[in-house]
DNA sequence: ATGGCCGTTTGAAACGGA
């Protein structure tokens, strides 16, 4: 099963690299985030072409801002809009939705920015993620937490820790929330496979970012253990960060083989080649 | 090495993003 999370900024200004993108990668599973419509735009605009592709969908949106969705041709049952108990900014946003996918209880995320650590916000932040974590340990076994965590879990995720010096998305406190969650069995699959190399999800429109491959991984996919024992593969999807238009944001994918009741023998790792690796600069 | 981009609401320019 192929399980993907994107921060698409915009999924209507993203309907020409969305819909392209679900054919070639062929995704069964996939995370929005920042879709930035209300439910009955989202339906209107994606409802005929994601069913034309087999997709059943789920989206919790608020208009111009935020904004979730999980698509699904794996299942899409006992949907949940936004986390129990979850605070809001003062009301609550659009920035979660779970829903469980072929036994997988699986969670897209949008977490606050926080915008600076001495803005209101940032406690926000803080706030949020705890409630992610109570909403996470009632799943341990079977959780996938897929979305913009808008934290880059060590300085090997940034292009250049020493600008990020005093800055949202690197402090500790939120390094703390996000290890909550770690600590719960969660396995941040991406940077097990790719434990040495420099991968990032994000990187800036602004002053040739992506060309310098100067980014941050903020976009992360925190697998439960016996998730985490059947990935095959898991990478970055450059290439959909390139070429016309593309979001901010590149898309994560992971690939689990069978459930172990499938019985298909013990996990095979993904080819190796070193001059052409999924997930690598390129 | 965050003035420099992009999307949104709007109907020129402010705001949010990370």
């Amino acid at each position: 099963m192929r399980i993907a999370t994107w921060n698409v900024n915009s999924v209507r200004s993203r309907m020409p690299r969305l819909l392209p993108w679900l054919d070639q990668r062929k995704p069964d599973v996939v995370c929005l985030q920042e879709t930035k419509l209300d439910n009955d735009s989202f339906t209107e605009l994606l409802a005929d072409e994601l069913a034309g592709r087999g997709y059943e969908f789920a989206h919790h949106g608020e208009g111009r801002w935020n904004g979730v969705a999980l698509v699904s041709r794996a299942g899409l049952d006992d949907v949940v809009l936004g986390l129990p108990g979850e605070p809001g900014f003062p009301d609550p946003e659009a920035r979660a939705v779970s829903a469980t996918c072929d036994g997988l209880r699986v969670t897209s995320v949008y977490v606050p920015n926080g915008r600076t650590p001495d803005d209101p916000h940032y406690q926000y932040k803080l706030t949020w993620l705890g409630a992610l974590r109570e909403a996470a340990a009632g799943d341990a076994e079977r959780a996938v937490i897929c979305g913009d965590m808008n934290i880059a879990p060590t300085d090997a995720d940034v292009w250049d820790p020493a600008v990020f010096v005093d800055s949202t998305h690197v402090t500790p406190p939120e390094r703390a929330a996000l290890a909550e969650l770690t600590k719960l069995g969660l396995h941040d699959v991406v940077r097990d496979r790719w434990p040495d190399e420099r991968v990032f999800s994000y990187w800036d429109y602004r002053a040739g970012r992506f060309h310098q491959d100067l980014g941050m991984r903020i976009d992360l996919i925190l697998a439960a253990e016996p998730v985490a024992g059947r990935v095959a593969a898991a990478w970055i999807d450059r290439q959909a960060r390139k070429g016309t238009a593309p979001s901010d944001h590149a898309p994560v994918i992971v690939d689990l083989d069978e459930a172990p009741d499938g019985n298909i023998g013990p996990m095979v790792p993904p080819p190796s080649n070193p001059k052409r690796r999924p997930g690598h600069p390129t």
